[in-house]
DNA sequence: ACTATAATTCGCGAGATGACGAAATGAAGT
DNA sequence: ACTTCATTTCGTCATCTCGCGAATTATAGT
């Protein structure tokens, strides 16, 4: 397997390229999420994260870490990495879509894991109190 | 017209996720190109390497300027496009693909853009002296 | 006008990508 | 062991991408 310097920056660059996959990366700003997260704020199927999130863990892009039942994705340290991600979230600056994504981030990291995971997170909470989404 | 700045950023890293296009970019540092002078260099049909040239001026990262029968190609001069550029060719690196063209852009631009349009340019011009470092 | 030519646009075929649901995998809790 | 459930893998389908050659456009020179 020979992976050119000029390979590994195109395929950087490809990861960076789908809305999902950009969207991931701003919001693991943030910390660590795990796939039920990440799944809750982009709203596809688990699978089609979980294919996002190896896209971006082979273009070095993004860290995996097991725990437990949980898979924990976060931004990777690699400076090329830092460079690729900066460059990325600088250009899209002040973007709604992902203003959006972090203020519903930061709701979902108020909320027990496992409540999540299992009936997915009710949108319609977020303009409120946490506490009356982490109610009945 | 619906474009917000994460459909920008999406677009400029797709257009950066292709070998062909972020050659052309490292290309561009030395100053602009006409199209036949990039055809030459990427040895690919000449309406491959104008769709690829469009993909880039849509996304920012090229300007285009037409001069007579030829239309020349620079690098965008927009903060985010140089940052974009700067990002891609720090990863690139060192990449061999990108010197090799780099002194195959050195070698055209001496040559008058006429006779590279018409007859194509002939590699093995260059052999003389750089064949070894070129490899087979 | 006429020709030559740089460049773009168009249409097509081959291959890659992105979405999903269903089934498989693997770690906790009972 | 059994169940539960987060995650991944697999199969499939629709869509997009990339390459080319042919046709078209536009500009320079005769």
């Amino acid at each position: 397997m020979k992976s050119s310097p000029l390979d590994a920056a195109v395929a950087a660059a490809a990861a960076l390229g789908h809305p999902a996959r950009l969207r991931t990366l701003a919001m693991l700003r943030s910390g660590e999420l795990c796939v039920c997260q990440i799944t809750a704020v982009l709203e596809l199927a688990p699978s089609t994260v979980s294919a996002h999130l190896k896209d971006l863990r082979r273009a070095g892009l993004v860290t995996e870490r097991k725990a437990g039942r949980w898979v924990h994705f976060g931004l990777a340290r690699e400076p090329a990495a830092r460079a690729w991600i900066a460059a990325a979230l600088a250009a899209a600056g002040d973007d709604t879509q992902l203003t959006a994504d972090a203020r519903l981030v930061a709701a979902l990291r108020a909320l027990p894991v496992e409540d999540l995971c299992r009936t997915g997170f009710d949108r319609t909470a977020l303009g409120q109190d946490r506490a009356a989404a982490a109610g009945p």
